[in-house]
RNA sequence: GGGCACUUAGUUCAGUGGGAGAACGCUUGCUUCACACGCAAGAAGUCACAGGUUCAAAUCCUGUAGUGCCCA
């Protein structure tokens, strides 16, 4: 074996020979319980960053830990057609060549996207399969393939027929960029420095007059005796005014009364406005006025629907000025808003301008500012389908971990508002509506059609607009296996189990999801939602491409492999809370999978006789080591004890955690057990039998190692796949298990197991005192600036009779550990001279040394120690001389305090007694 | 404007009623026969602030300040 794990070939290895045997491959046939997982598919434009590194490393510990527990375990992976974003990327590689997507027309570009498709459409499923992703491939779907395709009209046309798909002129978010409508989730808010404008509209006094010329005259008359009245309106969006059709205020506000009496003058354009009062209008806003411009506002709409007003559209789908904007035609929408600003300040109508903050809607695909635009849509209605969903999650059938997600899905799904589900692209599901141009009729039916039901004639034509992407990946947890038509593996697997994702997508499809399983299949998709956090940079910034701090997933699997990547995520990830990342964090990953490579070195060495072959392990049974507990427990020592029992540990803690989710706790528990507790003091421990002759204890320590390390292996699998399968071969437990992959998951010895290896709870404490002695004695020899490699003697007084035993008959373990020449080991110790001492749990120990000691420096030591103790003993004391506390507390934990306090004096005395005999042996 | 998080060692973060923890970094020593991607020893914190509840608060409650996110 080579000194350092070398990942790259490894890593390829193993997952090809994974898919050659079709480990991930899921079936119900094979029948057992169910563990199903949905990945949240990737966009085909997408590339891999530390969010999907973060999502699938997750998704694939539950899988492979579920897999190991022998259950039927399908992931199912695919990818989703993104519809804007695709469109998107080809229309870029047209515009490259000079073309356009209306110059080819629809049909060749349709196809065209999907060469792309073919193309580059497998970028992230095989960047997916470089981080390990045990998904089952050959079930891969995509949101536009035949199958789904299906599933996607038969909902259409279901929810049309039954009157939840609805057809109305409405506002909806529409990016001028990509000419499209967008659904309320697709429009991401940003906070921006905008500015509020505050223009003055004309006021006239409405006269009953009967011609427009008198009216005139008379005005022009009264503006030369009054001087001029106006209104002032404050804006966002100034440009838009010329699209008002009212002004409006709050019908409490006083100080407006009697305005609608009066009559407004449009600026520029000199249109009459009309004065309406309503409620939705903030008093306390701007002036209290607002301008109603109900093509370009969605309040505004509400309030002309309510007040019967006519809305005038005074834009283009390309965010240019049509012409109901007079002289701004052909303008663009910023230009127009510099341009009219400008005239309005020349006609001297603008009050003032201030800085405003507020909210603006980007498209989420492109960033470009949504323009809330006027214009027929379709819709689904999301009340009557969201009352299960909400019920599912109210009474607890699904559950979002971390809880608090449970608010945020109950609050939306409430106030839920009707999905805006078509898109004026091109990629994409086509909307399977048709219409007769003979008869009017309209309908919805899957396939196509070549006349018309209804009245038979041929001349029909089907709806222009395609759905919204989300609109078949709501549909993901059932049309992946084959929905609407019913199957065995539908049967089985739905409903899923878990699903692992981010919070940002909540609403766009967990929320959606549960109301679909709900409505087609009559049950709730899956059961439980893990919510992970976002991946930042280290300075706390969202990681983007435009912001250029990402950090390439790929990159990292590179220079450290994957499992150093998904091990390192996993160890600095809290349950739901966001990452700061830098590069350097996977080094932690990295330095522990070599760790564990050494570990198995190690002992590989041993078990071959390492520079003395012929003193190499012979016995046939090796290979069974690491599957069973093979060992004679009557030849174990206590440090043997000590780490079975640790594995139980940290075995319990890997399943507790697990089973909540708890993934960075996982990775800790197996960090510490397995680089401390294992290789720091139990593989240090054995190195004196192992290297020593007695062979029947060193074969049954290494009988142990090999039982234990195969139980580590095992527990680490689902975090580190790849050098725990190469490591799990390279053992030789692969004769028995031909992966690890299907190795059976570890489970706690039993009671009455650990009570035949011989452990109890005194065992285990003595040998973490033992631990402790050792650091004891290590401090001293640090302290006094003695090379560790330097031999020296120590003398021991352990605590009690029954532990000087215990000690004396482990001695040998505690010598090599300390490099002592010589260890005395007596409980009525009395060392006659002045020499470095420290107090460990199990005893106190002595290190004595040729030449002068320097008292006053051991002494300053000792009552640096005193000082500390005395500290605790201090706050201790009062504590249980408060009777308070000794009536109200608990009786565990007073006694606990009690058991401390006597612990904490008895060291403070042995410490004391040190410092005494330094001055008297002087 | 409403909601949700967060504020703990130099840094990144765990911890959630009874002895302040980890990783990285830092200091010192070590070419100890698995591993320098290592070993050993160490230094390092008014747990944001102010009140309250409690015998007991980093932990629960209220408020303040700052940071971030989501929704309108």
């Amino acid at each position: 074996m080579e000194k350092n794990y070398d990942p790259k070939q490894i890593e390829a290895k193993w997952y090809r020979i994974w898919q050659e045997r079709k480990l991930f491959h899921g079936d119900s046939s094979r029948g057992g319980e169910p563990y199903c997982v949905l990945i949240p598919p990737p966009n085909v434009t997408g590339i891999l960053h530390m969010g999907h590194a973060l999502n699938n490393t997750i998704q694939d510990i539950l899988v492979r830990w579920r897999r190991m527990q022998g259950r039927n375990v399908v992931w199912m992976p695919g990818t989703d057609h993104a519809g804007i974003a695709t469109q998107n990327v080809v229309e870029k590689a047209l515009r490259k060549e000079g073309k356009s997507r209306e110059s080819l027309g629809r049909q060749a570009f349709v196809q065209r996207v999907w060469q792309w498709r073919e193309q580059y459409g497998n970028t992230i499923i095989n960047q997916l399969k470089r981080l390990g992703s045990s998904c089952d491939w050959e079930r891969e779907r995509f949101t536009m393939d035949e199958g789904l395709n299906n599933a996607v009209s038969e909902v259409f046309v279901r929810l049309y027929n039954k009157g939840l798909i609805y057809r109305a002129n409405y506002i909806i978010n529409w990016c001028p960029r990509c000419h499209t409508a967008l659904s309320d989730e697709e429009s991401v808010h940003v906070d921006t420095d905008g500015k509020l404008y505050h223009i003055k509209y004309e006021v006239r006094n409405q006269e009953p007059s009967t011609s427009a010329k008198a009216t005139a005259d008379k005005e022009a008359k009264s503006r030369k005796k009054a001087k001029q009245e106006y209104i002032i309106v404050a804006t966002t969006r100034p440009e838009t005014l010329l699209g008002d059709v009212a002004l409006a205020v709050n019908p409490k506000d006083k100080r407006y009364k009697g305005l609608e009496k009066k009559k407004i003058i449009l600026p520029i354009l000199g249109r009459e406005l009309a004065v309406i009062k309503d409620d939705i209008v903030d008093p306390v806003f701007g002036t209290g006025v607002v301008k109603v411009t109900p093509a370009h506002d969605p309040n505004d709409f509400d309030m002309s629907r309510r007040h019967n007003l006519t809305p005038i559209n005074i834009m283009n789908g390309d965010g240019t000025m049509n012409e109901e904007a007079g002289p701004y035609k052909g303008m663009d929408r910023f230009e127009c808003r510099k341009k009219i600003m400008v005239d309005l300040e020349a006609a001297g109508l603008v009050e003032k301008v201030e800085e405003h903050k507020h909210a603006v809607g980007h498209c989420y695909r492109c960033d470009t500012v949504v323009e809330p635009r006027l214009s027929p849509q379709w819709f689904v209605k999301m009340k009557p389908l969201a009352a299960p969903a909400l019920e599912a999650v109210k009474n607890e059938k699904i559950q979002f971990i971390p809880g608090r997600w449970t608010k945020v899905y109950l609050e939306w799904m409430e106030n839920i508002r009707d999905w805006c589900i078509s898109r004026q692209i091109w990629w994409g599901h086509r909307i399977p509506i048709f219409y007769c141009d003979a008869c009017g009729n309209e309908w919805a039916q899957k396939g196509v059609p070549t006349v018309c039901p209804k009245c038979g004639k041929d001349g029909i034509r089907q709806d222009e607009d395609v759905l919204d992407t989300w609109f078949s990946s709501w549909l993901w947890p059932f049309s992946t296996f084959g929905w609407p038509e019913t199957n065995k593996d539908l049967k089985f697997y739905y409903p899923t189990n878990d699903l692992v994702t981010a919070s940002e997508i909540i609403f766009f499809w967990v929320a959606r999801m549960i109301m679909a399983g709900y409505e087609f299949m009559g049950d709730l998709p899956f059961s439980r939602v893990y919510i992970h956090g976002t991946v930042r940079d280290d300075t706390g910034r969202k990681m983007s491409k435009s912001l250029g701090n990402s950090i390439d997933p790929l990159t990292i699997i590179d220079e450290f492999s994957a499992d150093a990547l998904r091990f390192s995520l996993m160890m600095i990830t809290a349950t739901g809370q966001d990452i700061f990342l830098s590069n350097d964090k996977f080094e932690i990953g990295r330095n522990f999978g070599t760790k564990l490579w050494n570990a198995a070195r190690f002992m590989k060495m041993h078990m071959s006789g390492g520079e003395n072959p012929e003193s190499a392990i012979q016995n046939s049974e090796i290979q069974k080591w690491g599957m069973s507990p093979c060992f004679d427990a009557k030849l174990l020592s206590p440090d043997d004890r000590h780490i079975l029992a640790r594995l139980n540990e940290a075995i319990a803690g890997c399943m507790d955690n697990l089973d909540k989710c708890r993934f960075n706790d996982v990775a800790h528990v197996l960090y510490e057990f397995v680089w401390h507790q294992y290789c720091d003091w139990y593989v240090e421990c054995s190195k004196d039998t192992l290297y020593g002759s007695d062979m029947a204890r060193k074969e049954n320590v290494l009988k142990v190692m090999n039982y234990v390390f195969s139980n580590a292996l095992r527990l680490l699998h689902p975090i580190m796949p790849f050098v725990t399968e190469e490591l799990w071969h390279e053992m030789g437990y692969g004769a028995e298990a031909d992966s690890i992959m299907v190795a059976k998951w570890p489970v706690m010895a039993d009671e009455k197991t650990v009570a035949g290896w011989g452990i109890d709870s005194a065992i285990v404490e003595y040998v973490d005192d033992k631990h402790d002695l050792i650091r004891v004695g290590r401090t001293l020899k640090s302290d006094y600036e003695i090379p560790p490699s330097k031999k020296v003697d120590y003398l021991v007084k352990p605590n009690t009779e029954e532990l000087a035993k215990m000690l004396s008959a482990d001695i040998q373990s505690v010598k090599s550990l300390l490099r002592a020449e010589n260890i005395t080991v007596d409980v009525a110790l009395n060392p006659g001279k002045a020499m470095p001492s420290g107090v460990s749990k199990l005893g106190t120990i002595y290190m004595p040394i040729k030449g002068l000691v320097d008292v006053d420096a051991e002494k300053k030591r000792l009552s640096g120690q005193i000082a500390k103790i005395d500290q605790d003993l201090s706050r201790i004391s009062a504590k249980l001389q408060n009777m308070n506390f000794v009536s109200k507390a608990p009786p565990e934990v007073v006694e606990q305090q009690q058991t401390r306090r006597q612990e904490l004096l008895e060291t403070s005395e042995k410490l004391r007694r040190l410092l005494d005999a330094l001055s008297t042996a002087e």
